[in-house]
DNA sequence: GCTCCAAACGAACGCTTGTTAGGTTCACCT
DNA sequence: AGGTGAACCTAACAAGCGTTCGTTTGGAGC
């Protein structure tokens, strides 16, 4: 890992423990074993510092959301997007919380650079949840606060999951998909396995089942 | 409204638009038509100011709570949780901001003083959905995440939701309150009225189910 | 008309901030 | 052997920070 990227991942960190603006510089570069002004050798300002981090965060979300297949059924997509969500914060605490805590003071153009990607992956979810309630799938009064009730469930959650605490990354996210599917109304507790389980829930699901 | 008062409330705002750090005691002074040193003859330091925005905003969640009746049935008392809380958001949304953003730059005997009153928050949460577990009008797997899943929904809230927008507070806690209980695996819909509904919806999923 | 007191001013305090500039070290290349 | 350049240090800069303090203001009570 070479300096630049070290000092990445060392800032993350400190934003994410003590915030962007009681981090200072000197605070940095001690962190790293350097003085103040030698940051200035590999980064242009702290602010491009908090930028990097952002950007590197909204790409891993981006990239999540977009590796699950669109021509999946509007259930699985949701669960899989969830998932995805869930293991980016789990992978990437510090920098997941930065990204959702200090976005704002960015500068004005490197803000709005970061609310397209914000966007962009509010879109994913919009999409899979029309598609849902399209299908018949979901039952919601309006699919766009479904939306924003998905996404602030999994948008908190960096506030208080630890990746090193009891519940093992992909067994929380699990149970937090059949809970975000339980709010969109839909059915299936959608075990993967061909367990029975507890289900009576309907059984032809996606079927023709417009609404 | 005598001046401290009107300090603490325009304090609210400030902090809530542009962060605790970002917002200098000579700005704040600037909006309440002062000069920066002449707000000392009010308030003892800066971080009063955020302690006391702070603590009004938890007292205000914690009344919400309190005020639901401990002995209705679980799921209606979820439901009143959830309007309650958004009733605060919708009402005080500048203090409920820096409730959420800024708690954590109090002091550390402060910060535990708050910490102290958000369990005591989340523990009517806990209770709620651990009697409906009970009851067997809630089918979650682990009713501690479960608890964390709603509170998350509805912690977020806060970054979006805005009171003057399209969907009015009670419409808005109304359908959140109904996604809530789907998260839960609660069945009925809840509705007051004797509407029918568009429900197919399962029937008889939990035998002794009502809700 | 005088006193009193809270409210506000205005200047200053010591300190920290992000950032810059100049100088030194040292591994590497020719 | 000499040169190059990145990495780092040290010192300093102007600006801003939260806060203090002596002074001024202006209205209420006697």
């Amino acid at each position: 890992m070479d300096r630049r990227t070290e000092i990445m991942t060392v800032a993350g960190r400190l934003f994410s423990e003590s915030g962007y603006h009681v981090t200072s510089m000197r605070d940095l570069a001690k962190a790293v074993n350097l003085q103040g002004g030698s940051l200035y050798a590999h980064i242009a300002s702290k602010e491009e510092i908090l930028f990097e981090i952002v950007s590197h965060a909204a790409d891993l979300f981006l990239a999540g959301a977009a590796a699950v297949p669109p021509d999946l059924p509007p259930a699985e997509r949701v669960a899989r997007l969830v998932e995805a969500h869930l293991a980016v914060i789990a992978r990437e605490i510090g920098n997941a919380t930065v990204f959702f805590h200090e976005w704002r003071f960015l500068s004005p153009e490197r803000k709005a650079q970061i609310q397209e990607r914000r966007d962009a992956y509010e879109a994913y979810f919009a999409r899979a949840i029309a598609d849902g309630v399209e299908a018949g799938v979901f039952r919601v009064e309006d699919p766009r606060l479904a939306t924003l009730f998905v996404l602030s469930a999994l948008n908190w959650t960096y506030q208080w999951y630890d990746p090193a605490g009891p519940i093992p990354p992909d067994e929380f996210a699990r149970q937090y998909a059949a809970m975000v599917l339980g709010a969109l109304g839909a059915d299936l507790p959608l075990t993967p396995g061909p367990s029975p389980t507890r289900g009576q829930g309907r059984s032809t699901e996606h079927a023709g089942g417009a609404a």
